[in-house]
DNA sequence: CAACGACTTCAAGCGCACCTGAAGTCAACT
DNA sequence: AGTTGACTTCAGGTGCGCTTGAAGTCGTTG
């Protein structure tokens, strides 16, 4: 039985943030003790599950659908939100790749070396640049 | 010359993103025919260059600073940035494999699955987590 | 001349994920 | 008995990146 202060330290966020997935629905209500959480080790796991799902674009809310929807329902959600992950991490990618030969190339305006406004115009080319990448990991 | 809704439409922002922008210093304050915001086709390159170091995390006001420091502490901040990307990144790519794999299998409760497990574990691990990726692009 | 559509400013509001502070309770220790 | 430290609730605040709405100004068109 840990305490949300305990809690807080083995997932790595505050305890206000624990207060909150409970008042969000996320996390049950856990045991009390003289009006204090008391968490089975267990509690440890699905913050854990929260905090992917939070790496993973989900807001809270939308992990509140997820443990409220039918497995049909969740998985349209996780597909979707995969399509929008896959996009997001090939545009992180993309402004990875071009900060970082801003950093090894000696350009004076780093705008106007060629390498870098690649970057720039793929990114206002926009929407498509999700084929790109698809491919590199495709399921 | 661009009106403000040609420039928003080529950039994919919207026209009060390019007043804000403006406002805060990222965007060169424009032409003026009676009032209206006239911009030359060359701003386009520079929402793209806003667009692009806010995919790599950087706040407006970070941007900002970019635009206003010396060369050096351009260096130490995109340098910062970068960690941080590559640590973002390697969630969020750890994420969508968990994400993935829960779609793909067919364990009746996924934070049961072994393989869905692990992403949690991670997860919980935290911190050290850039390290198994960070060999994958080493500069 | 009237109306339309795109623009203008300015203040206020929003969504998200918490955080902060006040005021209180409780068990343990000295 | 007093103090410490970790907890409790609750209301309101914060930061970011815009968005919204009101009220007004243009140039063009019917």
């Amino acid at each position: 039985m840990l305490t949300i202060g305990e809690l807080a330290r083995r997932a790595g966020v505050s305890t206000s943030a624990l207060r909150y997935y409970e008042e969000l629905g996320l996390l049950p209500a856990p045991a009390r003790v003289s009006g204090q959480r008391r968490y089975p080790e267990s509690a440890a796991r699905l913050v854990g599950v929260i905090l992917l799902h939070s790496d993973a674009g989900f807001t809270l809310a939308e992990q509140k659908a997820l443990l409220i929807n039918e497995a049909s329902d969740r998985s349209r959600l996780m597909r979707r939100k995969l399509a929008e992950l896959d996009e997001q991490i090939a545009r992180a990618q993309a402004a990875r790749d071009a900060i970082a030969h801003g950093l090894r190339c000696p350009h004076d305006d780093i705008t106007r070396c060629p390498n870098f406004s690649a970057g720039i115009t793929a990114r206002l080319a926009g929407q498509s640049l999700s084929q790109s990448h698809q491919r590199l990991h495709e399921n």
